[in-house]
DNA sequence: TCGCGTATGTTGTCATTGTCAACATCGGCG
DNA sequence: CGCCGATGTTGACAATGACAACATACGCGA
């Protein structure tokens, strides 16, 4: 995205946030080590330096990402539906999707281990996911399927549910019920 | 708590965890480190070995400790309340009040960096703060307040919005608002 | 009263990690 | 074609989590 061509091995950075993934996968965001990622991109420890500043911002990196996977998913998910209701609801449920899927990677994005504020990349990735949402109930309120009101602050609610089912059924609290 | 009394310092147990909060509080969990703690409290830097088996179930101490403060800000908040369902709002009301005291430690509680399944204490303890809730529903159900039905799947629902927003909240995307 | 076992705390050590600095390589631009 | 800067490597260092061996002192039993 942000960087122009790789030289010497061709596409280190996406390479590196690949193996990044992968091992917050395996082993979780805390566990997950600078070099480790190296080692398996198969470059020396110190090539990750030429992409990102630190550990953090490779973590941003990584939680950027995620943002806007979740952003498409939800768009995807509304998708040829029909009724602006349904496919807030979609949305909804492709956000509790993606969290279920990807636990190690949605917990990157929202558990912060990293100060959203230094990293503007981040921050806008979020903010869009969020304006998705936000764009989907002012659609509601348009055709008075939800009452009016400020948008964002629906959304906000909305958007807290999601998150907080999301959250907890991927600590394991919530027992599995489809709808 | 657990410990009977301890001999050289007089109780190091309890001035660990203490210095561990104040660090978390200042650091993150992240930039968290056993030796500054060791530090912290005076003593050699594998003095916290004979108190936790490692880093990992210190934390889990912490946020354990965090546990019981929640469930108790919730009870207290209930106390002297009239109505079912205003004793369930004023417990969420709690929750989210104590998300914004301590949002470090509240994010150690769930943002888990450690497994909760290895550490029973810390599952007890957040199981207990869940059955507060759950009888707050309870009894609303009760007194015909909400609609009858699996008393967990509300108090998840309800934990979930309360939850959602406190994390929300903590992480700056709430415009704050009395109510 | 006294000595000993053991809970508690310390010193020493090791591999690993994040990060810096110096050096090497190579691709494109003049 | 030669140089410069982008990319990658090697080497170093302090800090960390964890282990092992050693020290200390409380409190029980004789």
């Amino acid at each position: 995205m942000t960087s122009p061509k790789p030289y010497h091995h061709g596409n280190l950075r996406a390479a590196l946030l690949h193996s990044a993934m992968q091992l917050i996968r395996e082993v979780g965001p805390t566990a997950f080590t600078l070099r480790e990622v190296a080692r398996r991109a198969g470059v020396s420890h110190n090539a990750p330096y030429r992409h990102f500043r630190n550990k953090e911002e490779m973590i941003a990196a990584v939680a950027t990402e995620g943002y806007q996977e979740l952003t498409e998913a939800m768009i995807a998910a509304t998708r040829e539906q029909a009724g602006a209701l349904n496919r807030l609801k979609q949305a909804g449920l492709a956000y509790v999707r993606f969290a279920l899927r990807r636990p190690e990677h949605f917990t990157v994005m929202f558990d912060a281990p990293f100060s959203e504020h230094q990293h503007p990349n981040a921050a806008l990735a979020a903010k869009q996911a969020f304006s998705t949402l936000v764009s989907l109930v002012e659609d509601c309120q348009k055709k008075k399927l939800l009452a009016s009101g400020d948008p964002g602050s629906y959304a906000l609610l909305a958007w807290s549910m999601v998150h907080g089912i999301a959250k907890l059924a991927i600590t394991g609290r919530l027992p599995y019920r489809s709808t």
